[in-house]
RNA sequence: GGAGAGGUGGCCGAGCGGCUGAAGGCAACUGCCUGCUAAGCAGUUGGGCGGGUUACCGUCCCCCGGGUUCGAAUCCCGGCCUCUCCGCCA
């Protein structure tokens, strides 16, 4: 959640952000809202102090020995009591209102971020040229066919449309995959962790899945359990309520999940075969930084990110969202689009985002700095590092042949027992 | 799933109805001392919210949520988590 202090002091630029990301503006209610609930803390504060003294007088009286004063004392603190009782229930009612409008104000997108909706996007480069094909290139759904590795209609038996199914070397390249990037990460200062797939409301409350893309999510109503969306969740929630040392930062994190996601509402785009499923793997790269340092260590994310596609040998490119395409929680993001010359158009794998100190402060995740002085959030940032099925679709489509079957990167290849082709099996 | 034990500050750990935001220790910081390091001596050091221009004042916080009481870290109820034993299981 953003601090409410930019609320109070400047409500016309909290109310342009939500504007801008096409976020229900909520500010007014919260003034008057905040208003109010100062007014009763006052309030309270003042009748608890009362209380405090009549009941220390209680005590002392009752020790003095005056029975007699200190049964007087304790019928008028019994009555302060009542009224401080009462006056808590409205109290706790305004902190609920409070605390519920505050946790929709969205992130207030970064200065150089374009305003705008989808359209805004600014491409920002490309790496890489894009294959050349003295044929008509095959898309993924072929390919895997042809190949062996990819079947939708036995993922949709098992589970249901959007479950897809690898197979044979589709299932191997998938997994040298996961194993590769994870290699590149480790060598770039990023401790491996393999989280829980499930996670709790607090948890998804903390990286702001929760109010607004709960309905995405899928949900054990017995635990209250949610199945992750992406990795993001359980490992920036890995310092939930923490007090870290500054000495420790920045912090360095990459984990490899399977993400699950209803994509409710979504059906008609992206439907055919690996674009867009229920349910994928990813590799995860999460950072915890010191306030001063984020838009450094933003950059040196992406292009820890962009490592794992120039190994690859893909062509891609990077792009900086606009105010209206950017995430709920997130100041700056930069999406890493691949190349599919199959599909014969730009498919995003990676999403990398700078938090600041939204995710922190709701997630309670904190440092105390060494020179002294006041407790500060840490910030947050993440990027996929990368998603595996459209990395797959980029890779069959660009490494395919005219014979028909699909190359194994250079880089790939040690993670696939030095195999350099995947051919139809015989 | 059954039985027991426990969850206290940055960390360890005492307290088990009022004088406790919390002993003691560790760690950190500041002085003194010391040729450097180490040790020693003295002192300082939690967070949230609200109020005041500042020093400051008030309130809340001893896992979370309720309750009893004039008053709760301390008593009661519910939940979560950790540990030990038994059962079951990839």
């Amino acid at each position: 959640m953003i601090d409410i202090n930019i609320i109070r002091e400047n409500p016309e630029l909290v109310k342009s952000a939500c504007a801008n990301k096409n976020e229900p503006d909520v500010v007014d209610e919260i003034l008057t809202a905040d208003a109010e609930r100062r007014a009763l803390q006052a309030e309270g504060d003042e009748l608890r102090h009362r209380q405090k003294e009549l009941s220390s007088q209680v005590g002392a009286a009752f020790a003095g020995g005056d029975r007699e004063l200190a049964e007087k004392l304790k019928a008028e603190a019994k009555a302060l009591s009542d009224s401080v009782k009462a006056l808590e229930e409205k109290q706790r009612e305004a902190e609920t209102r409070w605390s519920a409008l505050l946790i929709k104000v969205p992130n207030i997108p970064a200065d150089d971020v374009p305003v705008g909706d989808a359209s805004a996007n600014v491409i920002l480069r490309e790496w890489g040229s894009p294959p050349k094909f003295d044929f008509e290139p095959r898309d993924h759904i072929d390919l895997g066919d042809m190949l062996g590795m990819l079947d939708m209609e036995l993922g949709a038996k098992v589970a249901g449309s959007g479950f897809s199914l690898l197979a044979g070397d589709g299932a191997r390249m998938s997994r040298a995959l996961i194993a590769m990037m994870l290699d590149i990460h480790r060598e770039s200062g990023f401790l491996e962790i393999a989280p829980p797939f499930l996670a709790n409301r607090q948890a998804m409350t903390g990286t702001a899945q929760i109010p607004k893309l709960e309905g995405d999510m899928y949900h054990f109503p017995e635990e209250d359990l949610f199945l992750i969306p992406t990795a993001e969740v359980p490992i920036t929630n890995l310092h939930a309520g923490e007090m870290l040392r500054e000495e420790n930062l920045p912090i360095y994190y990459a984990g490899y999940t399977a993400n699950f996601r209803r994509e409710a509402g979504s059906y008609g785009a992206d439907t055919r075969g690996l674009l867009r499923v229920h349910q994928f793997d990813k590799v995860e790269l999460v950072k915890f930084s010191h306030p001063d340092k984020s838009w450094e260590e933003h950059e040196s994310l992406l292009a820890q990110a962009e490592k794992v596609l120039q190994a690859l040998e893909l062509h891609y490119r990077v792009v900086l969202l606009a105010t209206g395409d950017m995430s709920f929680a997130s100041a700056k993001v930069y999406d890493i689009e691949l190349w599919a010359p199959g599909e014969g158009r730009w498919l995003e794998v990676s999403s990398c985002s700078n938090f600041l100190d939204f995710q922190s402060r709701r997630a309670n995740i904190r440092f105390r700095p060494e020179s002294g002085g006041q407790v500060q959030f840490v910030h947050t940032l993440n990027a996929s590092g990368v998603a595996l099925p459209r990395l797959l679709v980029a890779i069959w489509e660009s490494y395919q042949t005219a014979r028909g079957t699909v190359q194994i990167p250079r880089a790939l290849r040690p993670y696939m027992h030095g195999q350099e082709e995947i051919s139809p099996r015989l």
